[in-house]
DNA sequence: CCGCATCCTCTCGGATACTG
DNA sequence: CAGTATCCGAGAGGATGCGG
């Protein structure tokens, strides 16, 4: 998977300049460089005109991404182990079913582990993988970035006009 | 808002433990209490029995992190500039509608800019502002993350069984 | 207490056709 | 070329009630 490479950066160049008129030469600035280094490892390897289901980035990114299932992992990430009705409390809107599905694909996707005691009531104890702590790290730098940022976002979009949300 | 603080720490803590039964002390491990103090300046201001609607970090992550959007900034900072038609193209799969709804947000919220050119026929570029490198350049630590451990989590998902998806 | 099953609503988003 | 308008279907997600 890492060596394959069937759409290599030059090839892009070509497609990019011989059938979109796109001229990659123009990246001067070496912070675009790097960027577009970056996304060549993300992109190059793909034709853009495969059916998307076959990236396997959009599809994980999807769940991790989701607006519920980022909430469930930090605050998991801020309490070591939950209960369902705490997480419930914590997430705050969320209903029973979504944060049950979620919680079951968090765990088939090995985010969190689920731990049920078998006693009356039942108690069941959901926490953080060794991954999914991997994860909430990477998490709290974006959603760090949104905390200083919103402000701004709001600013802009307020001075923008009222406009559609989402 | 930096100075206001409504809800710390140390009252967090107090809910935790009287209301949900949760004591906080139990965090030793060093990472997790950075993470802790990094969830405390996202969490720690808010009531999480607020309305979700007033917490303006969930309202920008949910424009910001939004599938198309992502896509769109990926490929807008891979290519400097992009024309309506040529963005389609690469951010496969995107209907007319959609694009052109998460363009005008993505506008609003001040991620990218967009320039018409009154011309036969018209010609519109888009292309990232400063706020939308900015963004990028943290989404793709993201999206590294992501396509570096995709295989895990699609492993893992085949390994816990065919699960809902998403 | 956990969470599934059911029902029902309602928004998102795809397809197509049309205009400046 | 760059969108808008309209229609329509799928499915996400909320509320409730029940079972383990």
């Amino acid at each position: 998977m890492e060596t394959k490479n069937t759409y290599s950066f030059s090839k892009k160049k070509e497609v990019a300049k011989e059938k979109l008129g796109i001229d990659m030469e123009t990246n001067t600035d070496n912070q675009k460089v790097r960027m577009t280094k970056k996304l060549e490892k993300m992109f190059g390897h793909i034709d853009y005109k495969h059916p998307p289901e076959l990236c396997p980035v959009r599809d994980v990114m999807s769940v991790a991404s989701d607006q519920w299932s980022v909430l469930i992992i930090l605050w998991l990430g801020y309490f070591p182990v939950l209960r369902f009705n705490k997480l419930k409390k914590f997430v705050y809107g969320i209903s029973n079913k979504v944060l049950s599905q979620r919680l079951k694909v968090l765990e088939a996707d090995g985010y969190i582990s689920r731990k049920a005691y078998a006693e009356v009531p039942i108690r069941v104890e959901y926490s953080l993988t060794e991954f999914g702590q991997n994860y909430v790290e990477k998490l709290l730098e974006l959603t760090e970035w949104m905390h200083l940022n919103s402000p701004k976002v709001i600013a802009n979009r307020s001075k923008y006009g009222s406009f559609g949300d989402l």
